[in-house]
DNA sequence: TCTTGATGATACAGACCTGTCTCTTGATTG
DNA sequence: CAATCAAGAGACAGGTCTGTATCATCAAGA
């Protein structure tokens, strides 16, 4: 209970660390339960008794990965407080940063949808909410930076968004730091044109 | 005997048929051999003594889809012959409309690099090839198009083009037929504006 | 007819993956 | 000390996957 330094974590934490790390690192379905047992150092009677199945590890990772996401979001909005049009640019920029760190490997939950294809897996449904969940925070953005219309400027932003996440590390593009800010300067400052 | 008449569809070709359609659908780790041999009404001997093994059909499918994807682009710059500012429209335009096409599933390329993490994969070196291919041709059209910056101009527009393919079907996102054309206008018109 | 070559059908080997079961260890508590 | 319970270790079952080997079929041509 009292998280002493020197302690060990409880199985469960030390099991969704390991998880998280090789599933977003080397992805969901080329790492076995098998690896992460040995990497994490637990008995693999340990991780079932934490959780149901492989699926609800990953659905674990996808849930914990919203909550960061969204502490990232809130962390970087605040800085400008009443200001959304320069929030939405600081997001892109610090989005841009992201990209060009060394463990970056695009966006999670894209990952997570492209390997899940079946319609009926939970963990893609947590991913496709989880951009429901950005598009539904872009758009109430652009209406409060008072856009010309907030629809295409929140579409325009995730497409955006979305080739950021595509087009880093991922795919060993050149650097999209620099990119990912001017375009979404670029696209705002157009779909807010006084007038 | 080397006389390659040819024979109405030969097994080669039934086979990269049906593993080009399972694998862009359904994902290329979610089709397995035995699917193949199936949907194709192949033998497995007949599969293994074309293609040497799944990684070498894998790259067939993708280097066919190279072929396909550069015949597309050629068809829509066609139309706009020695106007490289409509043609790079164009090719946004026109890929707001895959997009929304029943079969659209993201970027096959994009798709096989999030499948195929490992490095040495021959299969992930095709799918970057490609996507080097893309961020030259389109460099030569922002030079041509008289772009103040072409570089940055042209990692905006691969940054524009790799979200219209993430933000797709594959993610279930609102239309973006509109979205994707009007971005590419707007930052092509801002890059070319001074002119 | 006999040969030859391509293909279909099927069994199988070896590897890997998920998930279960049993046995042991070690710490805490009465 | 004795009881209890979480967790480690590892065997194992049942399935799937890739790739190979064997045998049967069928068509074309000398």
């Amino acid at each position: 209970m009292d998280g002493v330094e020197g302690e060990r974590k409880p199985a469960r934490e030390r099991i969704l660390d390991t998880a998280a790390e090789l599933f977003y690192r080397e992805g969901i379905r080329a790492v076995g339960i098998d690896t992460i047992i040995a990497r994490s150092g637990v008995a693999k009677m340990s991780l079932y008794r934490n959780f149901a199945s492989k699926d609800d590890l990953v659905c674990a990772y996808l849930e914990r990965s919203m909550v960061q996401h969204a502490a990232w979001w809130d962390r970087v909005t605040a800085r400008h407080p009443g200001d959304p049009r320069t929030q939405m640019k600081a997001l892109f920029t610090a989005l841009g940063h992201w990209i060009d760190h060394p463990k970056f490997q695009g966006c999670p939950f894209t990952t997570a949808a492209a390997e899940l294809r079946d319609p009926a897996n939970p963990a893609r449904a947590l991913a496709l909410a989880h951009k429901r969940m950005v598009r539904d925070r872009l758009h109430a953005m652009a209406v409060a930076a008072g856009a010309d219309d907030p629809d295409r400027l929140c579409g325009q932003l995730q497409l955006l968004m979305e080739g950021a996440y595509a087009a880093g590390r991922a795919l060993d593009l050149g650097p999209g730091n620099e990119a990912v800010a001017s375009a979404a300067a670029a696209l705002i400052d157009g779909a807010c044109a006084e007038k």
